[in-house]
DNA sequence: AGCACGCCGACT
DNA sequence: GTCGGCGTGCTC
């Protein structure tokens, strides 16, 4: 529409530059043909040859200060890939936007990493490779048997047919039939040619939902995206998804960014996970743009969790419930089948027998062990969770106070008593367990705390000939050693499994009857404002491990070891109270300032020492401080040093920076992160090696 | 980030 | 005399 048309021999290219580059947005370059935005060609940057994305046929010169003679040309074009759509575009756009990194970084890391690689010639080949699985026959659905609805979840679907544009909130408890619900929505996207785009935490934590949904659309053609796959089977599945031959596409928060010519509904399971928050480079959340696709693409999209991140549930609370009223929230409480959760018993430590001086206690209290065994004499399992690896946290001297602590990392190296190794969790040092104290040689080192390697030992102490399996990062970090260990706890050659947090999550176990948590007051004090909202999700998560089956889930129990029984959390956890819960927290959030309340940003520095992190971010204060002040509302907290101060010999410090509206925190931070791009270079000298915004940080 | 250029120490 | 250390600077 514009009165001057751009010219074919302009164009604005993004390439892959990273933040500290200074370059923000696309490149400009001649060529000779025009070319559709959306389209892939590789261009010359500096002395190299990249892949970038065509941005804008005819660029508007008044940004590229570029002189046209200056200009150089496009190499060449990846043909016979479709042009990556408007809505790709703009989604990238926006998070580029709203996560502060530079557009090219954000459009080339979400596309599959091959693809970045090959120039022209290599990629005609492989297209010609690929051709035959491209091609494949369509769909053919078949007919598959429908189990029979709930009264809520036939609710739930009513209430999703209605036309309107809000975002819906699927909460529904463990066993309510949540997936039902996602299955039959798709179904409907599905029966009108549309695509479908679920999103899943953890793909390898949740194999039963891929099972499921093969099972239910057999003959449609499904594909995975995750890190999981070979290069090539990403690239494949990704073009599938592209060229709309792919009808659901299952996936990580990767697959947030898929290019779908037929989108037609979004699903974010277990919405509250943190895993869908990427934790570095752009630190993008997949939910909160699962959302802005849906709207920006006009799909529904459905955010499900039995226990609701706090801004979500804050959203669909509605307005004359003091909540945002943005979302629609579909509540489905109940549980399918015989309808209990596990009677939780929460266990008052303080009430225990005083010990003698010096001795640890027992890593599960008496009435705790009886409740075991008594499991085991009637052939049902159980599961317990603690939610650290290792033997011991720390090695301790008694003679003259040396601890294990890691030379690179103001951390503690941790025992791991299968290995004989000391082990950093940070970093990743590990060394052969000293015979004895390397500072005075006294060989009366001993472990402090308790890790899930111990645990196992001293159950199997406390147990006579109980059979106790475990499964954690440890265990698992062999391929296939997780579906093995699960295959014995199934097959009932294991009475009592001990675990970390992934057991908790996504496993159904039909004969587990008590689940006991051992320690899960850490929490309870935790800095981390998240802390409590994220054990309350794992403990409800975790108690709904245990027996499914109808036949054993009227006597199945969750059991809680805690100094604090009357710990509002506890409490609401007895009562499987997430309503309640969540309205605690948010009258905290509320007092405090802090999300859903308030946004956030974390401006994070590391260097070579602590001195210069904090100099930095010092220095980035007081040169934006103007703007916090011309903007108002904008509250910039001291830098402090993170929790764990030193990973790797890196020193790394951080500043809060908090507003209670988003769109003054948004523009506070783009006009300041120029000017913090000339500030990191003037300070590289000073040692200072990275920093970057975290927008809507998880963890403070 | 890459990948240059550029100016000072131990080696064929 | 060169090979190469990583400090500094640029990429349409």
């Amino acid at each position: 529409m514009s009165a001057f048309p751009p010219s074919p021999s302009r164009v604005a290219v993004v390439v892959e530059a990273p933040q500290h580059s200074g370059l923000w947005g696309a490149l400009d370059y001649s060529c000779e043909q025009a070319l559709t935005p959306g389209t892939l060609v590789r261009v010359p940057l500096g002395r190299r040859v990249v892949t970038g994305v065509v941005w804008q046929a005819g660029a508007d010169t008044a940004e590229g200060e570029v002189g046209e003679h200056e200009l150089k040309a496009v190499i060449e074009v990846l043909d016979g890939l479709p042009p990556l759509p408007e809505a790709w575009r703009q989604l990238v756009k926006f998070a580029s936007a709203y996560y502060h990194r530079s557009l090219g970084e954000m459009a080339l890391m979400v596309l599959p990493p091959e693809l970045r690689q090959l120039d022209a010639l290599q990629w005609g080949r492989r297209l010609k490779r690929l051709d035959k699985a491209l091609s494949a026959a369509p769909a053919a659905p078949q007919e598959a048997a429908l189990p029979a609805l709930t009264e809520q979840q036939t609710q739930a679907l009513a209430e999703l047919a209605q036309p309107g544009d809000k975002p819906f909130l699927l909460w529904g408890s463990t066993g309510s039939g949540k997936t039902e619900v996602y299955l039959r929505q798709a179904q409907r996207a599905l029966d009108e040619g549309r695509q479908v785009l679920m999103m899943v935490p953890e793909i390898n934590l949740t194999p039963q939902l891929e099972a499921r949904v093969a099972e239910r659309f057999a003959g449609r053609r499904i594909v995975s995206l995750h890190s999981g796959l070979t290069p090539a089977q990403r690239l494949r599945n990704w073009l599938m998804a592209h060229y709309g031959h792919a009808d659901l596409i299952l996936g990580t928060r990767l697959s947030v960014f898929t290019p779908l010519p037929r989108l037609g509904l979004i699903v974010v399971d277990e919405e509250h996970d943190p895993s869908y928050k990427q934790q570095d480079g752009a630190r993008y959340s997949a939910r909160d743009l699962a959302v802005y696709r849906a709207r920006l693409e006009k799909v529904p999209v459905i955010l499900g969790s039995a226990t609701p991140s706090l801004e979500s549930w804050y959203n669909a609370l509605p307005e004359s419930e003091g909540g945002a009223g943005r979302y629609v929230r579909l509540a489905m409480p109940a549980r399918v089948g015989d309808g209990d959760m596990p009677r939780v018993r929460v266990l008052d430590l303080s009430r225990a027998p005083k010990l003698p001086r010096g001795q640890e206690p027992p890593p599960v209290a008496r009435e705790l062990l009886a409740a075991i065994t008594q499991r085991i004499e009637q052939g049902e399992q159980s599961l317990v969770l603690l939610n650290r690896r290792g033997y011991a946290p720390v090695l301790h001297c008694s003679d003259c106070g040396w601890k294990s602590g890691c030379p690179h990392c103001s951390a503690w190296r941790v025992f791991h008593k299968v290995d004989r190794t000391l082990r950093c969790h940070h970093c990743g040092f590990t060394e052969r367990v000293p015979r004895a104290c390397p500072d005075c040689g006294n060989t009366d080192i001993h472990p402090v705390g308790r890790g899930t390697e111990r645990l196992e030992e001293q159950l199997a102490e406390a147990l006579p000939g109980a059979r106790i399996g475990r499964i954690d990062a440890d265990v698992t970090k062999h391929k296939g050693a997780l579906e093995e260990r699960l295959a014995d706890v199934h097959a009932g050659e294991v009475d009592v499994l001990v675990g970390t947090q992934m057991v908790a999550k996504g496993h159904d176990f039909r004969r587990i009857t008590l689940v006991a948590a051992v320690n899960p007051d850490s929490a309870l004090f935790a800095s981390d404002f998240r802390a409590a909202e994220r054990q309350f999700a794992l403990l409800l998560q975790a108690a709904g491990r245990a027996g499914r089956d109808a036949d054993v889930a009227g006597h199945s129990e969750m059991w809680v070891q805690t100094w604090h029984p009357t710990h509002p959390l506890y409490q609401a956890l007895s009562r499987y109270d997430y309503a309640d819960f969540a309205a605690q927290q948010l009258k905290e959030r509320e007092m405090a300032g802090l999300p859903p309340y308030a946004s956030l940003a974390m401006l994070r520095a590391e260097a070579k020492t602590q001195e210069a992190a904090v100099a930095f971010l010092n220095a980035a204060v007081e040169a934006v401080a103007h703007l916090a002040e011309e903007l108002g509302g904008i509250t910039l907290y001291p830098p402090v040093p993170t929790p764990v101060q030193r990973v790797a010999n890196v020193e790394r410090a951080q500043l809060m920076i908090e507003s209670p509206l988003r769109p003054a925190l948004q523009r506070f931070l783009s006009q300041s992160q120029a000017v913090w791009l000339a500030l990191a270079q003037k300070n590289r000298r000073s040692g200072l090696i990275r920093w970057a915004v975290d927008v809507d940080p998880l963890s403070i």
